[in-house]
RNA sequence: GCCGAGGUGGUGGAAUUGGUAGACACGCCGGACUUAAAAUCCGGUUGGGGUUAUUCUCAGUGCGGGUUCAAGUCCCGCCCUCGGUACCA
């Protein structure tokens, strides 16, 4: 017998299956039975793949293997998100250009993967930082441009004035300091390019209706769309001191039938009224610093509502358009200007941040909700929208006693008659900043006229490409404001004087279409063919991280309905079927992470036990979409268990017939098939487990039954079902080979061990019959010894039996 | 704060979706083989109590309540952990 060792053999099926492109994708025409199969593609991290990386692509190649397997024709690429923020940071500390260090990474992170044996056909590999690609991010640009979807506005970005730089979210620490310098983060506006997400708001919420998603994914998206049906409501405001009118602040609320209990009101410290209105205020100075202290915190702060703070503006109020009082005015920076119009009336009683606002400042509190069952604190959102009709309306005039289940339409119509409020529907979505003031990104293709003016770059001079001469030294500006090249080119095609623009698109656009581009990586005339596309498309199983629930997919979304829409696609969802996998913690339950010393390299593991224990250990470990640690110990299991079915291969025998190994066989296939398609893949291992542990118990293993279960472990183990198909002298490869069939009447026992309960205790159990008659169990049951016990003899109360499941005899 | 997910033996996890809780592994304990060790193989392994014993019994799926003949699974209220929170991707 010889001993088991991959070392053997796993190198050479690797540079076989290479060498005869057995992972080659088909051709394809419309119609045919395909599976588009896809990982979301990697950031190329400069510190390499650790053993959590992986997951996702071993259960894409396990699918893609076994749809191959199925007949299917199967699309399965891989390529890199290799634009982002840690290769540009690289570059400032070290001056590597990003584009050296950038593939150098990815150089290392394919010898990584090809080393597991995945299927991917790397024919079709793609890029966000190649040329090629970026010509098409670009023209993509241009197309939302033209198609009126992309505008600029200015927006805040975090700016660290010490290190004169904008800073991304993940470098402002949680106390609101530079991350490099400690200083104190504050908010600038700048003028920015943004995509019109929202005017898909509606379809992004009802298409979700037809795709396969997991359920907290999909409200994942939908409450981060958060459509509210309320109203806009106007409030008069008036000077104090003279009581004349000086204009009208409008705001959104849902809670409109609460508005005879709005006391005040609070507005954005961005919102206009304070600039606007600054003579008629007479505390102004108190009330700008209050602005200029918000600036230093992050929206994220704000909305941590913490410790609520804000000021009164004196000299103006408010008043309340159902019953004329005047109530005052506040900046507050809970209050955000992104949401609505930026402005609140605040109901104190029935809201509980203004409830907070209006304990701290000593503001008038006046209950508009009556309760059957009477609370401290009614919330409005929390109980009165759940069970309107228990709740009915007091303190607001003619509609007391009224139930809430009918008053808000009344009072909405009154509103509208009275023309103070109108009914509207307000998005949390918020249009997508494209814009980043960064060098390692995709150029955004405009440039600017003299007067400086933007107009979109010609499409003859794509791909715009990043400039070589660059200074990575934070000035302020972007990096690409100070490439001469950059600009000069700009000159050369459109005349003195005019300048590229020099921030570049925020890496989500670069994954916002590669998946279109998969279909047809080598197209230089479109961004793919709409034939590749159309034929291929949509996606039919795609894996990646939870943590992109919303923004990566939801961007996705809205480019397949743009393109949908510009008649390039004959469908508008991405991806039918979308699943997360969970994330791999270091053996100390930590993440893994360089920083903590505590990450495992696959290639080590390869080493020691070879790369089908490695794929089968991260198959088996925990249910593919739950977080888990590593545990070096217990993979050597799944060794000991590859081990064991080399050990098996020597008693097969042609001659051997045997019913129960046939039955098991048919179990197996059954259980593995339904396994895979639900992506339960731990429990497919444990029954394979399961199934080797049978036979080695076994004197001799029948030919047929080894070959199907060498079928069954391919698509987890592609080197050892490989070695033995061969061991067992059949052609190459095992991976071009039909997935086995089972007969479902050979999983099915006949008899099987029933718990037996008395009073809903178990106190046996009996071997039966599935279909065995209520009496026959009973007569079965009363024989056991320790149920007699229990029967004695009394007469049965009750008797429920489920065949197959459960006897529960109640006396 | 808000949104989402999750808590089952010493450990990772299983449980046909309301029907015998702990499959399959790891670890540990005992045994075989060996001069010895490793590897391998065999047996045991939720906790407490009783029994020479196949066995019996009580408790048990984060905590507190509830529904049901029957609850890890359903309902109500808590606690804790993790992910996202729009410039990490």
């Amino acid at each position: 017998m010889s001993k088991f060792d991959p070392k053997n053999y796993e190198n050479k099926w690797s540079e076989k299956w290479e060498a005869e492109s057995v992972y080659k994708t088909p051709s394809i025409e419309k119609g045919d039975d395909k599976a588009y199969i896809l990982d979301m593609y990697p950031y190329p991290s400069g510190s390499g793949l650790h053993v959590g990386h992986p997951r996702g692509y071993l259960a894409t190649d396990v699918v893609s293997r076994f749809e191959r397997m199925n007949g299917k024709k199967v699309l399965y690429p891989m390529g890199f998100d290799s634009f982002g923020l840690p290769a540009e940071n690289y570059a400032i500390k070290t001056n590597v250009h990003p584009e050296e260090s950038t593939n150098k990474a990815i150089k290392m992170f394919k010898s990584q993967i090809e080393n597991i044996g995945l299927s991917y056909d790397w024919d079709r590999e793609l890029m966000s930082h190649d040329p090629e690609y970026m010509k098409w991010t670009q023209w993509i640009f241009l197309k939302m441009y033209k198609a009126g979807k992309a505008y600029q506005k200015e927006a805040p970005v975090n700016w660290c004035p010490t290190d004169n730089t904008v800073l991304a979210n993940e470098q402002v620490e949680a106390d609101g300091t530079c991350e490099r310098c400690g200083s104190e983060v504050i908010q600038k506006n700048m003028k920015q390019w943004f995509f019109k997400i929202t005017d898909y708001a509606d379809r992004l919420i009802s298409d979700l209706d037809k795709i396969d998603w997991p359920e907290s994914t999909k409200l994942g998206q939908k409450n981060w769309i958060g459509k509210s049906e309320g109203a806009k409501m106007r409030f008069k405001v008036v000077s104090s001191s003279s009581d004349k009118e000086i204009t009208e602040l409008e705001v959104f609320t849902t809670a409109f039938d609460t508005v005879y209990g709005a006391t005040f009101m609070v507005i954005a410290p961005e919102h206009d009224l304070i600039n606007i209105n600054k003579s008629e205020i007479t505390n102004i100075d108190d009330v700008n610093s209050y602005v200029e202290e918000s600036k230093k915190k992050t929206e994220l702060d704000r909305r941590q509502n913490k410790e609520k703070s804000g000021i009164k503006i004196e000299g103006i109020e408010a008043i309340n358009p159902v019953n004329g009082k005047k109530i005052p005015v506040f900046v507050a920076d809970y209050v955000l200007v992104e949401y609505g119009s930026g402005a609140i009336m605040a109901v104190p009683a029935h809201d509980e941040r203004d409830f907070e606002f209006a304990n701290k400042y000593n503001l008038e509190i006046v209950p508009v909700v009556e309760a059957e069952d009477i609370k401290d604190f009614i919330s409005y959102s929390a109980d009165v929208k759940k069970n309107p009709s228990k709740y009915s309306v007091i303190n607001s005039e003619s509609f007391n006693g009224k139930s809430y289940k009918v008053v808000r339409e009344e009072m909405m119509q009154e509103f509208e008659k009275k023309d103070f409020a109108e009914r509207t529907t307000e998005y949390k979505l918020r249009d997508w900043l494209v814009s980043r003031q960064r060098f390692w990104g995709c150029p955004i293709p405009i440039v600017y006229d003299p007067e400086g003016n933007p107009h979109p770059a010609s499409e003859d001079e794509l791909p715009i490409r990043l400039p070589m001469d660059i200074d990575f030294k934070p000035t302020g500006e972007s990096p690409l404001r100070y490439s001469e090249s950059f600009h000069k080119s700009a000159e050369e095609k459109y005349g003195k004087g005019w300048r590229r623009e020099v921030d570049t698109l925020d890496t989500f656009m670069d994954s916002s279409w590669y998946f279109f581009r998969f279909t047809d990586v080598k197209n230089k005339e479109e961004f793919a063919s709409a034939e590749s596309m159309n034929k291929w498309m949509p996606v039919d199983l795609y894996i990646g991280g939870a943590e992109h629930t919303v923004l990566h997919l939801m961007y996705a979304r809205f480019f397949t309905k743009f393109f949908f829409d510009e008649g390039y696609i004959d469908f508008d969802e991405p991806f039918q079927k979308l699943r997360h996998q969970g994330m791999i913690l270091a053996e100390d339950s930590r993440k893994m992470s360089k920083r903590w010393g505590n990450t495992i390299d696959p290639n080590e593991e390869i080493e020691k036990y070879g790369a089908d224990t490695l794929r089968i250990y991260e198959m088996f470990m925990a249910p593919f979409n739950s977080t888990t640690p590593w545990s070096t110990e217990t993979e050597v299991g799944v060794f000991r268990f590859l081990g064991k079915i080399w050990d098996q291969s020597e008693k097969v025998d042609e001659s051997f017939e045997s019913d129960e190994q046939e039955k098991m066989i048919h179990k197996l296939i059954k259980k593995v098939t339904e396994d895979i398609n639900s992506m339960s893949f731990n429990t497919a291992v444990a029954k394979m487990m399961e199934f080797v542990n049978f036979v080695s118990k076994e004197e001799k293993i029948n030919k047929s039954v080894w070959e199907r279960f060498i079928l069954v472990i391919a698509p987890f183990g592609p080197f050892i079902s490989e070695e033995l198909w061969n061991k067992s002298g059949n052609e190459f490869s095992v991976h071009k080979q039909s997935w086995p069939s089972f007969d479902e009447a050979m999983t099915i026992e006949s008899s099987v061990e029933m718990g037996v309960q008395i009073n809903g205790k178990v106190r046996g159990s009996i071997q039966i019959a599935v279909d065995a008659t209520e009496e026959n169990a009973i007569e079965l049951a009363l024989a056991e010894a320790n149920i007699q016990k229990y029967v004695g003899d009394n007469k049965p109360k009750k008797i429920i039996y489920i065949p197959g499941k459960i006897l529960n005899i109640i006396v």
